[in-house]
DNA sequence: AATACGGGGGA
DNA sequence: TCCCCAGTATT
């Protein structure tokens, strides 16, 4: 069954190939074969659309040209360059990357998926790319745009979000990949995933696998891939303080782990099933409040409110720095505070 | 094996 | 609303 099923997809580089020479964007990552270039736009890509993580790309090879200048830099300083991408452990496990890679291998990335797996943030999916992108290691990547792909062609029904699935895609991808050109395979899978085998509608009429594909066949290319439902997500009430005179104003960084970790954000009051009106009544001065707004996580739905206080009691302020307003944009945070800083100026 | 971890775009 | 995005680390 597997081997006819192989046999039936042995041109399949060659028409992918075809379709990919006509339909490829012009991205910048595809000019180089710099790992450290390469390996930033992955990072960045991860859980990324690629209009999103554009601008970061040139930002961060703007500012840090080398693994070097990656490697030396302040994290916070890395942390604001990542401000507003999201999963921000990706900002922290580029940083430590970046170290080990000076500190450990003489600035030289390894040169193998081996090697390359053991870094921080570098999962499969990244060892796979950057291995074969650089180094033509013949490693099929399997990311989002791949599953869709081969669970369409194939017409497999394991979740693609379930771990024990990944063998099943893997086992088809070591047959299918070019062993002759695994780059270019793996960037022209992704790029047919990405702008024609789309979650959304497929261009299925115009379509290079259209006799070869089991789910256009059925006519059932919506019924894949297959995923399992996400848990639901939970919701937290948050109550933020704006404390200070004058121009100074007081901030807090976020603790190591959890959401929005080492980010900045005005001093927190978390409610429990509700805002926390009554002890913000008791213990502080409210001069304003603001209306409370949703933000969501893929997690987390987070209700906030924005409460504008004096004579607030020290103990609220433990582990708090004092800063000037004007200095507010050099510390990295997250999009609640950046959205808030941007559209309620009245309160600050 | 399941869960945590952001933010934004598109239907 | 819901789904998805060039996934990884932790539990």
């Amino acid at each position: 069954m597997k081997d006819n099923r192989l046999d039936f997809y042995k041109d399949f580089s060659i028409t992918l190939f075809h379709w990919y020479s006509h339909n490829q964007r012009d991205l910048p990552w595809r000019h180089t074969q710099d790992p450290y270039k390469v390996w930033l736009s992955e990072i960045i890509l991860q859980q990324t659309r690629v209009d999103q993580g554009m601008p970061y790309y040139y930002n961060f090879i703007e500012s840090y040209p080398t693994v070097s200048s990656l490697a030396n830099a302040h994290l916070d300083d890395v942390y604001k360059l990542w401000e507003g991408l999201g999963y921000y452990s990706r900002a922290r496990n580029l940083h430590k990357a970046a170290k080990i890679v000076v500190e450990q291998f003489n600035g030289v990335f390894p040169n193998s998926y081996n090697g390359l797996i053991t870094l921080p943030g570098i999962g499969d999916y990244t060892a796979s790319a950057i291995s074969s992108f650089c180094f033509n290691e013949v490693r099929p990547v399997l990311d989002g745009n791949v599953f869709r792909v081969i669970s369409r062609l194939f017409g497999i029904k394991e979740p693609i979000n379930k771990p024990a699935s990944r063998k099943i895609f893997k086992d088809i991808l070591n047959e299918l990949i070019d062993k002759h050109s695994p780059a270019s395979f793996n960037q022209a899978i992704m790029e047919f995933g990405a702008v024609h085998c789309k979650p959304k509608q497929p261009k299925c009429d115009e379509c290079i696998f259209q006799e070869k594909c089991f789910a256009f066949s059925m006519n059932k290319q919506s019924d894949y891939p297959v995923k399992v439902k996400p848990k639901k997500s939970i919701t937290r009430f948050f109550n933020y303080l704006i404390v200070g005179e004058g121009d100074d104003i007081w901030i807090k960084k976020r603790s190591n782990s959890g959401i929005w970790s080492n980010l900045h954000e005005f001093p927190l009051i978390e409610g429990q099933d509700i805002f926390n009106t009554e002890l913000i009544d008791e213990t502080v001065k409210i001069i304003k409040v603001s209306k409370a707004t949703k933000h969501i996580l893929s997690h987390q739905n987070i209700y906030a409110k924005f409460y504008r206080v004096k004579d607030v009691d020290a103990s609220f302020l433990e582990g708090c720095i004092k800063v000037k307003k004007s200095s507010l944009p050099d510390y990295a945070m997250h999009r609640l505070m950046t959205r808030f800083l941007e559209e309620e100026q009245s309160f600050m």
